[in-house]
DNA sequence: CGTCAAGTGACAGTAACTCTCAAAAGAGGG
DNA sequence: CCCTCTTTTGAGAGTTACTGTCACTTGACG
């Protein structure tokens, strides 16, 4: 496998990780190797899964087609499903909203941020965003992992809510808000997948959003 | 075991089946005897959890404790977190939300009837909403199952919301809106177990509702 | 080059499920 | 009361995700 691949001629297979690794210019050698191996295991992850179902999919196989050990699939993701479920998107979001006007009203800053966001995502990752969000709505065993996501998503989000409106992060209505607020976003998703994709994903979750603001008339 | 327990003789350990229990006059002997057979789960296994905790209790201690083969009771219950975690809410809060005037804003209705709700299931099953909370808050995988609970009364409210709000119910909104007031008392509850369920569990959940409908100023 | 720490693989073990099949037990008719 | 049909149960074997241990390899660094 040669050192330095030209991602951008693979339109079709970036990975996730793929902004994280765009964006690593020269770490130790140990590093570089540790990120290779995690990419490795997520592509096998993909490809196998694609061609197989995920069921079907054991850790195994996909140690063997990622060329490592399954122990070693156990140490870079504590589950089967987080193979599928990890990301990097909260750093990107969390760093948006912390770049909004301070006097905005916060929803509207998290639209503006989340709705950006998604096009950056799509416009990275199209292909495995397309690829999650089906599993997504697959697989239940997927959607009970990301309650863990959310979980943590929430945290991320409430530490900015309070920031932005002098509030404690541990508060309920901080709390609830967010979770709110991240419940409609993923709703955005599913609801992408299930119209298999035709939508505009960040169209969706402006809508989403909206419809919390509004209420229901 | 004696055919006819009183119940009422049971303060601490009522189950959650004890609302569906108490309703279920005259059936059939085999249909009394399954009924019984997952209150007998359901009790070991909360009785077990108490003193050993979420991990440490096997399946098989449980059929054991409840007088069934480990067989029975993954019949009973397709996975070992949905003993903990299922419950028979849903109808109560829809046909709540039915039964509300049709001019009332929708989210004042939701706000009415689950706080309302609350306070009848907590007069009902106090100390097993404890219990429940409480590994809620202590074991990640009922944190994850949770997800497929909140997704079945998600369905559940979007129905309702359609029949109101005259929109389809598989209408992005609409999905959104509902999850996102599910997100909110999902916190809330959180929130309870978190701070030793010191708070009123019905008064939290309407700061939260609260929270969604008046945004974070 | 040598030492140390980090990363890896092989292996054994646990427990949550799944499937299959035969025995047991309620339902219902004669 | 007994015979039959159907539902429910238990026993057992098998799969797989995950955990923990330990010896081995391989980068890091002086």
């Amino acid at each position: 496998m040669p050192e330095n691949v030209d991602m951008s001629a693979m339109p079709r297979t970036r990975s996730l990780d793929s902004l994280a690794e765009d964006m690593q210019p020269q770490l130790g050698l140990r590093e570089r190797k540790k990120l290779k191996t995690r990419v490795a295991i997520r592509r096998a992850t993909y490809r196998l899964i694609a061609e197989q179902g995920y069921d079907a999919t054991t850790v195994e196989q996909i140690a063997e087609a990622a060329e490592v050990s399954p122990s070693t699939v156990f140490r870079y993701f504590p589950t089967k499903e987080d193979i599928v479920l990890t990301d990097e998107f909260d750093p990107v979001i969390v760093a948006g909203l912390r770049a909004r006007p301070a006097g905005e009203p916060f929803l509207e800053s998290v639209r503006h941020v989340l709705v950006e966001a998604t096009r950056l995502i799509l416009a990275h990752d199209h292909e495995e965003m397309i690829q999650r969000t089906t599993l997504l709505v697959q697989v239940p065993a997927l959607r009970a992992r990301m309650m863990q996501s959310l979980a943590t998503s929430s945290r991320n989000l409430c530490q900015v809510i309070a920031e932005r409106t002098g509030r404690e992060e541990d508060e309920l209505e901080v709390r609830a808000y967010a979770m709110a607020i991240l419940g409609a976003v993923y709703e955005a998703s599913l609801y992408w997948a299930e119209r298999d994709h035709k939508d505009d994903l960040a169209e969706l979750v402006e809508r989403a959003l909206s419809a919390v603001r509004d209420g229901l008339r």
